[in-house]
Order: C-alpha cells, then structure tokens, then sequence
DNA sequence: TATGAATGAGTTTTCATTCAT
DNA sequence: CATGAATGAAAACTCATTCAT
C-alpha cells in the first residue's frame, strides 16, 4: 500500500499548503500556487481534489473534523471530573493561534459559495457535545444563566482572524468568556483566569 | 453644477453598488458586475476609480468616515449630558445591520492588499473620540475597569458579517457588551438594557 | 451605431475563422488559434460567445440559416415557373463545394454534445420547403415515387466532407441524384447530364 | 501460453473499448477513460500502445482488416457463383450497423493526423476485391454503366454514422445502391429488393 | 463625458504521458 | 507486467483595464 502512503501524505501537505496560501493571498491564491507550495504539480492537486472549490471545502471539513474531536474530548474529561468552564476554555483557546488561516479558508469558502452542507453531520456532532459542556458548565453555575450551546457556537464561528494580531485575538476572547461568564451564580477564584472584577 | 450633481450621485451610486456585490459576491466580484449593478458603463466606473482597489479603498473610506461622524455625534451627546455607555451601545448597534457589506468589503480589500494608510487620520480621530466615550463610561462606572479604547476598536474591527444571521449578530453584540461591563463597579437598573445577570 | 458595426464585423469574421480552423484542425482547435485567425484577442471571441460549445452552435446555425434561405429561394423559383428538380440539384450542389467546413463543424458539435435543438425552427422551415420541392418534382414525374423530403434532409445531413477530394463529393452527388431519380416515371432524355430536359 | 492469451484478450478488450468511447464522446474521449472502459489500468494500455494515436491507428486498422476480409470472402462467393451485386450489399450491409463507431475513429484520426499510410496494403487488397466484384456485377449487368470500384470504395468511406438513425442509414443505403444500379442494362426482379420503379 | 467592445495576461482545468511501487 | 499516482504543457475561460466612438 506504499502509494496510499504516499498520497495520503500528498493529500495532507495539500490541505496544509491551501490553508497557508489562502490565509496569506486570500480566496484569490492560485492553484498553481497552493501546488507548488506544497510541493506537488497540479495535477496532482486536481487529481485530489477535482476543482478549487473542492478543495476549500477540504481544507474547512478538515479543520472542522479537529474542532468536533476537541470539542468530544473536552467532553470526555468533563466526565472525568474536569471542570467544564475550563474545558470550554481549552478548546477555543489553541483555536485562536490558527484562527487566521481558519478564518480565511472560511471567507474564501464563502466567496466561492461552498455551504458546507456536507458537514452536516460533523456539526450535528459539534453542537451535541458542546451542549453537554454547557450543561455541565451550568451545572457547576459557572455560566451567565442565558447562555447556550449555540452561543459557544458563534464564539467559534466568529473568532477573529488576521485581521487583528494574536494579542488583541486573546483580548477578544477573554471579553468574550466574561460575557459568557457574567452574572454567574457563583463566582470564585480561580487561578489562571484573568481576575474579573478587582 | 448639474453636472457635478450627477458626478456625485453616480459616485454615491458606485460605491453603494460595490458594497452590495462584494458582499454578495466575495472580492471575485468583477467590475462589470459592480458598474451594472450601479446602472453605469464599466468605463465612468473607471473615470471615477482609477483601479478596483482603489474603488475597495474608497468604499471603505467612506463606511470609516460614516463611523467617525456618528462616534463624534456620540461625545456630543455625552457632552450633552447623555450617558456614556448607552452612547457606546448606540454607535455599535447601528452597525450590526451593515456588519455584512462592512466586512466583506474589508476582507475584500485585505485580499487586494490595501492596508488602509490613508485613513490614518479617521482612525485617530476615532480612537481620540472612543477614548473619550470609554472615559466618560468609566466615570460613570458603568465598565470594566480594564476595558480601553482599544477593545471597542477590536469590537468594530471584528463585528461579525453575513457568515451568520442577524439575530446571531445582536446575540454577539449583547456578549461582548456583557464582556465590557461585567464587574463593573456600580452595576445598577437601566431600563432598556438587557437583563445582565439575573 | 458604429460600435455595433464593428461588432457585427468581428462575429462574422470570427464565425469565418472557426469554420476555417475547426475545419482543417479538427475539433480540438483551440480557441487562442481561432481567435488569431479571426484577427482578435480571445476575450473578444469570449464576449461573442461565451463558450466554445457556444461558438461552435453559432457556426452550425449560421450555416443553417443559409441552407434555409437556399431551399426558400428555390420554392420561390418553383413558383415562378422553374423546374423542381433543377432547383433541388441547385441547392445541393453548392453545398457540396463547404460540406468540408460544414461537416467538420458538425463533427465538433456532436463531440461537444450539441444537439441543435434551439434550431427546431429553421429546420422545420427547411422540411417545409423540401417538401414543397419534393411535391413540385413528383408532380413533374422527375423523382423515384418513395423519395420524400426526408430523403433531401437524409442527404444534406450525410454530405461528406475532406475525407474525400472535391470530385468524389461531385461524383457522390451524383450517384445521390441518380439513386433519387431512379426509375422515375417519365424519363426523358438527359444523356448522363445535367442538361436537364433538352 | 497464458500470459499471451491475457495480453491478446486485454488487446482486444482495448481495442473495442476505444471505438465505443471514441464513439460516444468523440475524440476528446481520455486515456483514461477508454482504460476504464476496456477495465485495464492506464499503464497497461500504454503498454500496448505507445501514443493515443497508435490506439486509435490500432483501432481503425483493426476495422479495416475486418473490411477486407469480408471484400475477400465475397470474391470468394461471387467465384462459386454468388451474384456479385448480392455480394457487393452483403459487403455493405453489416458496416451500416457499426458505422457509428467506425465513423467516429476515422474523424478522431482525422483530428490527430493520422493518414492511415501504414494500411496501404490493406486498402490496394480492398480495392483489388472490390475491382472483382464491380467487373462481376458489370458482366452481369447489373451496375449502371458509369460504376467503378471507386464509387464503392466512395460509399465505404461516407458511410454515414451516428449523426442519423439506423433507420435512416438503411434508407441511405438504398438510395446509394438504387444510384449504383439505376440504369443498368437488364433490370430484372430479384426477390428481397427493393422494386426499383414501380 | 459616457459607453461598452476589445485586449491579453492570468487563472482554472484537462489530459497525454511517465514512472515508482 | 499491471497499476494508478504524479507530471506539466496546453487548453478553456476570466476579468482588470484601455480606448475608439
């Protein structure tokens, strides 16, 4: 099966190759670009991937899949006993650092008019775990009383890209987990997070 | 000048035009499109924007500009006695509604390369008059201690577009601004306002 | 309406060009090469017609028209007095000096999945007046008495092309004419000939 | 041995694969695609055939040995007193069912430049038959005068294809041998034809 | 000055052909 | 030998920009 190995490596360093060439020259990054970045001709782009579009989806179901195993393993040691506020926080929190090519796939899915409807599922699977670290968070009372999984939702949905640097991206959520977690019914101390209210 | 009148309705016409093909169309939207869309010939298009970007550049321009004025109207009325934290709701929430052209024509431009350096001076002006907002909010007690003129520019800069709908929008919206009063000082009952913590 | 003159122009020539091009390089002349040869930039040819298969439909339908307009004339000729099957030798025989350019550009159409249904119309006008002709030539006792119109259009449609050298095409015709008129019921004399009733 | 058999098998597979591929999609049909078809991997029909045009050489040369032979089994029958006009259509007959395909491989060798040089063989040994069966036919009367062996090498090579239904190329057919045959000089009645004036 | 046809460089996509496994 | 992934030159098509009218 040596040439499975090998286009399945391909294939990786093909998705890696879109998601940098897209974040750095936008939807407009050329085929033969994101090829030749990752080292392969077009052809062999093509051969994976049949048209640009395609491709862009690959790349999103790609990040998408990382995101719902993150999001289940977070879910896995809640049940563990792990706090679920902090579980919450430990999955958007690495999302942040690659944010910007998130992002930027996500636009150029947009403006090629890639719906995503195939990752139905996979978002099916995202909401269903999510909505068990909600639970879990409120159960702890840890959360503003009105907030749901949908709301977690959008915070992944919406995470800024390159547009702002890494810095002013932490900024944002941290005001962002405040507003979630404002109007707790139990506030405490928890070391590591960022002292609300002094 | 009747002619100077029609210069500027076209002008005004163009730029409107672009926004809503930009965001419809991501920033592939081709110049054809826009100058139809706008009911003008490719060419005045070009006789008033030299190239696309510059065309991009113009139409973010004039959102910036829009920004600014009502951020200044906003430190009137505080001036005029109004209170400061309402005045800051009142400047983000009329956004929301563009938040999808206004977002697209930025990524647009980002796309193109415009960095923007022209509107340097908006932005100053902007941030001199979020800066008093943020003051006169902090005055009144009505944030958190932390929250700068920064954040406010990172909630403009991020406001979230067509990616998700208009209700998901206000939800944003309502979040961050939880994220900017919680533990504020002297939390207290203002009609209007939504429920922050019960 | 200069501008449209000059349009006009360039469609003709540019029809020209890719009977010419298709005709002596097969389907798989390219649109650059069919553009050169039309004294064009591709985009031009592009603003034409939008496709290849586009442009190709274009050149069959213009060849189409044309055949129409000649079965039409010879109705009127009938009409006024001449001999049907003078007039349906007259519309077949010029024919046979493009049928290298007409087949080929069928050819290319039938490769590129073209199937001429928005030429319903003309070819109903065309089965209309062969059906004339054919009626005109039966009454003057000048064809075998199962020929019909379908017979004509059987003919127009298999007419070959630079497979074989102009004179075979003649002789083809020939052996065509004579397999129609075969055991018509009033021969007369025409030794071998086209003189057709002396 | 074994591995011959394979190898004669796959050619024939191949070979068979090309025509109806050729048939349906034209020239443009793909390496690929015909390798599908024949079920072989791309690498095995370029095993067998160095170029595409080879294949198609193949292809075609491989149809017309098939020709030949049945000219040759019909001078055959006309030596053992079949009636040679009978031959002649029972040499034209069957190729009227796979003139689709057959036609379809002559115009893709057209496209691609192939001249068929390397069948002049072939084609002097078919023509040599087909001068045979005409001189037979002519002694038996049964030719209109005019008729050479060229006329019927001329049909074998306009024998239309898929443009027109098999219903159709019947018709044509006969209209072609009713041109052969119209003013011989002993009309007789043979059963199983068709009455030639009535 | 407005128009929209023409330009042509650049992009996406295809496919005959090669070659490592 | 068969396989099918990789190659890259060539084809189809786009679109910012120019310019004759």
């Amino acid at each position: 099966m040596g040439l499975r190995a090998d286009a399945a490596r391909n294939r990786a360093r093909i998705l890696e190759a879109t998601r940098v060439q897209i974040a750095s020259h936008g939807p407009s990054a050329g085929m033969d670009q994101i090829a030749q970045a990752a080292g392969v001709a077009v052809g062999t782009l093509y051969r994976h991937f049949p048209t640009k579009a395609d491709l862009i989806a690959a790349a999103m179901a790609d990040r998408t899949r990382r995101v719902v195993e993150s999001v289940e393993i977070a879910v896995e040691r809640v049940h563990g006993g792990g706090r679920a506020l902090e579980e919450i926080a430990g999955v958007l929190t690495p999302l942040i650092d690659v944010s910007g090519e998130d992002r930027a796939v996500k636009t150029a899915a947009a403006a090629l008019g890639i719906n995503g409807d195939d990752q139905a599922g996979e978002r099916m699977r995202a909401r269903a775990g999510l909505a068990r670290l909600i639970a879990a968070a409120h159960d702890a009372g840890d959360l503003h009383p009105d907030v749901t999984s949908d709301d977690i939702a959008l915070l992944l949905t919406t995470m800024p890209g390159d547009e702002i640097d890494l810095c002013a991206r932490d900024r944002w959520l941290e005001l962002m987990l405040r507003g979630l977690t404002a109007g707790r019914r139990m506030p405490d101390r928890r070391p590591g997070s960022r002292d609300p209210g002094e």
